[in-house]
DNA sequence: CCACACCCTGAAGCTACTATAGAGTCAATG
DNA sequence: CATTGACTCTATAGTAGCTTCAGGGTGTGG
């Protein structure tokens, strides 16, 4: 099949599977004479593997990691639970610290119900009032 | 005052506050005889707002509606409460989709406890077979 | 033979910064 | 007065995961 048909059928853009090749997460397609990429069953696999995972919200860092651990037959699973395990972390741990965030968001929301004059809107003094916090580093990559 | 005090003061690094100047959120600064930026109060009242709505996860877009309705003290603050209630809508709707990506990452964890070979990995599996679907727009700038 | 859908490459754009290189400024010290 | 060290300047490139664009080539139906 040509690329378009293998990005529809994985549910993506035909230039995210190009751009999945350059990157190495896709392997090279073979070529027409054209100069079309062909691909087959194996590459849908591997597609509609990568895809999942980023419906998963993995990085690309991650979904190698578990491509290359998946592609060692004899190995054990033990490193693919591990991965698993602290990507559970990441979203949990965004999940928290935007939980707290709803809450500021709130509290400020609620110091201006009315339509009000700009210098009275109490949103904006809150805006400017809050403490400003150094921001702390992100161990996740969800954003 | 120079550019790393304001820095200081309003706890992020230099380089971001030249960045806000290039990006036009924060007014460029008089500069000394040779050639240092020079910043007064006002730059620091302004920086700090920026530097909390940052901290609300704010996109510079939200900041940049947010610091020009400010600064038309005749108007109303409706636009003002719009703007932040569609934010919250955005972390919402971002708390929303995590705590559902949970569940499925959580339900696929399940299905290999044990160290065993990665053929037999549930994981793999269940990462194999899941139904790809088609990526939804996303309407938030929270990653 | 032509229109049109599809494919190709390479480069730039997006967000909000961070990092680096190479040079200039300024206050204090010897 | 020269030097050291902390600070500043500009310009450029890198980050993640794509998307968009420009400027072409390929292949099929009428």
């Amino acid at each position: 099949m040509k690329i378009g048909e293998l990005a529809h059928v994985a549910q993506c853009t035909v230039e995210t599977v190009r751009y999945y090749e350059k990157e190495g997460l896709l392997p090279a397609a073979t070529r027409t004479a054209g100069n079309f990429r062909q691909y087959g069953p194996a590459h849908v696999e591997r597609l509609r593997f990568i895809r999942n995972c980023r419906a998963l919200d993995m990085s690309h860092g991650e979904i190698r990691t578990l491509l290359s651990l998946a592609d060692q037959p004899g190995a054990g699973c033990g490193a693919i639970n591990a991965v698993f395990d602290q990507h559970i972390a990441h979203v949990d741990e965004r999940i928290q610290e935007l939980v707290q965030l709803k809450a500021q968001l709130s509290s400020l929301r609620k110091r201006c119900q009315a339509e009000q004059a700009v210098d009275a809107c109490g949103i904006l003094h809150g805006l400017a009032a809050m403490e400003t916090e150094a921001k702390h580093k992100r161990h996740t990559h969800l954003g």
